[in-house]
DNA sequence: TCATCTGATTTGTCAGATAAATTGAGTTGA
DNA sequence: TCAACTCAATTTATCTGACAAATCAGATGA
């Protein structure tokens, strides 16, 4: 499924430079390739090396200058929330602490999105929520892919929330979600998507009701992050 | 200050599409020039060209195909908090509402990264912290630029956090400083930066205590937000 | 020892050509 | 008449080769 449908040289490049220095092979400071030797590996014109070489700039990941190369930047200037960077960082072997900090910030984020799309109160978006959640209930019963419609969900209350600037992080849900399914399920020996819990952030952002949903985001994520933390810490960390 | 040292083609070709992208002049599902016409509207190179509008790709604004050109994407792809998006939404002539929106996602992440901050409570990060105030009270008697040292104490705490995905939000405290400085003094007659209220946060998180940190951050914001609020609401919306 | 100059190396930009993909008109067949 | 197919035109994707600009390292001179 999803075949790796002839992705174009630039994007080829990229993505293999992208999943080592996410990976770590580069760290910051370490200078990456110069366009001379991409090319060469990957048997590719200056033109496609320079362009993968600007998407990695776009990402925040290098600094190139005249004559010194490219320059890994250091790990404040990354952009951890871009998609793509995202799918780097996943791909790589990480530790398990990867999704306990997914969790954190979704914890951060989603309790204050969902408290602002129930006072938002809008229609139309909290109608995508509910469909979303039907989805989630029809994944429940083996119809469906529990983790999209999981990402649905979330990404609908963010969008309900109004405000554009919420809206980059559904690519942190989505890959926390992504993430999290296969690890609670080692962990757990089942997923840890609860039904109910969504069934209470959907009840309160529909009456409009902006501590309640607050605070049902809050108990949903915090009891997720509970459980992943012990079962972290007994089984060590990774 | 800090003059336009010429900066190089393609950043010029970047942040002039990038900015009209931003205001509105290509919305979403229309199609950005081609490459032709860049190449004749800046007169520069095809390789520029197609390197700035990389760039924007990598940004989430535009989708790319053969004979197709370049499609605006829906808004909800916009890497939002990508540190050259928010520039460029900053340069054009945004509504007052966007200093609320910014308000809104600050009040979500930075009263948990506060907390996170706390809990942890490397003696490290908090110094940074902690040097950051400092600067601020130096600020607040004339001495050093009050914005910068209002941001470098927010983003110390992002720091602080010890969680990667924390970090990349830094862009946006700095634009919401940026631009809410001038905002507020024009609604207040005065600058809204507290230094009683930061002191607050500091010294929670010094104490480690998680709660009583999030409680500062969050009675810090909210205040802020509120006056906001309220003056947007009778100076009527923009 | 230090400042300056010079040359080599690497990125930045340009120009032109070919390949690949997609659209849309035109054609064919039922 | 309409559906499916063919084919040419257009645009992006890639390659090649060249020159400009910036920077570093070593040589030069005081």
């Amino acid at each position: 499924m999803a075949g790796n449908q002839t992705s174009s040289v630039t994007d080829e490049i990229t993505n293999s430079l992208g999943r080592e220095i996410l990976g770590g092979l580069f760290p910051p400071g370490a200078t990456l390739l110069g366009e001379e030797e991409i090319c060469a590996r990957f048997g590719a014109s200056r033109s496609a090396a320079r362009e993968a070489v600007k998407i990695l700039w776009a990402k925040g990941l290098l600094l190139t200058r005249p004559r010194r190369g490219s320059r890994i930047r250091p790990l404040k200037d990354w952009n951890f929330l871009d998609p793509s960077v995202l799918g780097w960082l996943r791909a790589s072997a990480t530790p398990r602490h990867f999704i306990i900090e997914l969790l954190e910030v979704r914890l951060g984020f989603e309790c204050e999105a969902a408290a602002l799309a129930a006072s938002r109160n809008d229609p139309d978006e909290i109608a995508v929520i509910r469909e979303a959640f039907e989805a989630m209930r029809a994944a429940s019963s083996g119809e469906g892919d529990p983790v999209s419609s999981d990402a649905a969900f979330h990404e609908a209350v963010l969008a309900a929330t109004g405000n554009r600037f919420f809206l980059p992080l559904s690519a942190l849900i989505h890959t926390a979600l992504q993430y999290s399914v296969p690890t609670t399920n080692a962990l757990f020996g089942h997923p840890v998507g609860d039904l109910d819990a969504h069934g209470k952030v959907l009840r309160a952002i529909e009456a409009g009701d902006a501590a309640k949903a607050r605070k049902a985001m809050h108990d949903m994520l915090s009891e997720v992050l509970a459980r992943v933390r012990t079962a972290v810490e007994l089984t060590g960390a990774g």
